[in-house]
DNA sequence: GCCAACGTTGGC
DNA sequence: GCCAACGTTGGC
């Protein structure tokens, strides 16, 4: 099993919004490097900090879990939509997603800047200054370290 | 709202 | 294939 953050901007949708559904197509990643973790990375059960950015304060605030392998996204082909993209096409799509499904909240965010002055989390990707990756390898010690400065006892069982 | 960082585009 | 211009991300 891997570990990764993913951002997302609480305005455009929160985990809170991921808490009402249950689960979400992650739609609209729009950078070839993330594209291809999701495409080539990640699997089914994988785990997730679930990153809120430009946000106040910015911070991973819980876990979702990879519930579906990545597919076209399907939002490329759709005019009108922000995310449509003409050079996707339903016969040679360029855009995937994978499914993420809610697994917890923190009991209180972990900032960006509580990871920052961590020396646990020293060599974590997401500290790194002007890292814009929105999908991103998160090794376990990290990931197990964030859980616990959640709030929880551990990495919660996908 | 500012702006540094960095990815993408396009002229050559 | 280089690289300047431009657009976007995202912290602050």
């Amino acid at each position: 099993m891997a570990f990764w953050l993913m951002k997302s901007e609480p305005s455009v949708y929160s985990l809170e919004d991921l808490k009402k559904t249950g689960t979400t197509p992650w739609e609209g990643v729009r950078n070839y490097q993330a594209r291809n973790i999701m495409r080539d990375d990640m699997s089914v059960g994988d785990l997730v900090l679930f990153y809120h950015s430009n946000a106040k304060p910015t911070g991973a605030v819980g876990v979702g879990r990879v519930s579906a392998e990545a597919y076209p996204d399907h939002f490329a082909w759709k005019k009108g939509s922000k995310y449509f993209d003409a050079r996707s096409t339903p016969e040679k799509p360029v855009w995937m997603m994978v499914d993420v499904d809610y697994v917890c909240h923190f009991s209180e965010i972990v900032s960006l800047a509580d990871m920052k002055e961590d020396p646990a989390l020293d060599g974590m990707m997401v500290i790194r200054r002007g890292s814009r990756l929105s999908v991103q390898p998160v090794e376990k010690k990290h990931f197990q370290h964030v859980c616990r400065m959640g709030g929880l006892p551990g990495i919660p069982k996908a």
